[in-house]
DNA sequence: CACTATACGGAGCAACGCTCCGGTTACGCA
DNA sequence: TGCGTAACCGGAGCGTTGCTCCGTATAGTG
């Protein structure tokens, strides 16, 4: 039997055992150290944290992006899942959208320097970037569509624009928002704006 | 009666010549560098453009931020000035805010991450934040007052929030924009949103 | 011309991201 | 049970950055 290569690795491909509890570890370091320090956070620190080597950390997750999505792909899945249930639940489209909006806005401003992290160009997030896009953008699209559909919103911007420019407003605010802004407010009033005619 | 185009030299202790040139020379390198690398480019750089040691850069300018207002004080204080310009030509207050925000667009977006470097913690950037505020938010809420004098937009905005949010928006735009992301256009949404009574 | 306050330059330190490779260990197989 | 090897681990080390510190050079003055 040659094309038994499926026996060989029965799931995905398993991993060692110490490898395993390295990840796990790793992982929970992380959500830990982003928590205090933010996604910045040394690498260091991290692997400090984890009680693993420096080495460890850049084979399970070669970017730094890889750690990040890891950490928060639950809460990034559970979000994008939510979109038709708030389509559903919500007197009109729009008020959908709003809504939603306001849960992405949470997600943000309760992860430090998430929001920042995920504008940056830097190479080592360009992964990061793409998997918040690929998840979120089409639940927004589908928000976005509907609320078009019915005639509540200019129809001239699109899913990803919207999500760049909400994302944007987040930018370096904190849960414990000490200054006046509120991306809340503004996110909120982002999406007042949409409810208008196309610009002149 | 003195003009203050150039508050410089006259009562404070006059500095040797050497110094002057190299501060010149800096300022010149610093420009040069901002244009090509951004706002975030290695100091080492600048000092290098300017055929200076490392020393030099930071005896005349001891944060990053100082130099970086050095640079653009002129390009900031014409836009202050040129509120109640604004405010006199156009056809409405509202009307007035939205393209005197929209110059406020074109400035943040033709400097390489200096939206970016605006919100930073750091508190290398911190005079900046300060500068920028102080110069730019007294004139934003001229414009801001009268459209609310004129029952044009809801009262519950201050200047300091609306620019702070409009500098979000522009964070990671460059002006060779190739995406789809437009920050002219989402400031004007934004803007857009601020004619609509307060949230329900 | 000599003298001193002023300014200059870059070596040096610390912190960081990331790589690389010798040593260690888990796990299948006999 | 014992063994061989592929997989894995750890951290020393390199390159880059921000910023400081101090011996040296020089502008301006009497």
């Amino acid at each position: 039997m040659p094309e038994v290569d499926a026996a060989l690795t029965p799931p995905p491909a398993r991993k060692r055992a110490d490898a395993r509890r390295n990840e796990q570890a790793l992982l929970a370091a992380a959500a830990a150290v982003f928590l205090t320090h933010g996604v910045d956070a040394p690498v260091r620190v991290i692997a400090a944290k984890a009680g693993v080597g420096m080495g460890t950390i850049y084979r399970h997750f070669p970017a730094r992006a890889d750690l990040v999505v890891a950490v928060y792909r639950h809460q990034v899945e559970a979000l994008a899942a939510a979109a038709p249930r708030f389509l559903a639940d919500a007197t009109t489209p729009s008020a959908a959208l709003a809504q939603w909006m306001d849960k992405f806005v949470d997600f943000l401003v309760t992860k430090h320097g998430l929001a920042g992290a995920l504008r940056s160009e830097d190479s080592g997030f360009q992964a990061l970037h793409a998997y918040f896009l690929d998840r979120l953008v089409p639940a927004c699209a589908s928000l976005l569509d509907a609320a078009v559909e019915a005639s509540e919103i200019r129809r001239d911007i699109d899913a990803l624009t919207l999500m760049h420019a909400a994302g944007n407003l987040c930018i370096g605010v904190e849960a414990g928002g000490e200054t006046s802004y509120n991306a809340h407010k503004m996110v909120g009033m982002l999406i007042a704006g949409l409810r208008q005619s196309p610009p002149a």
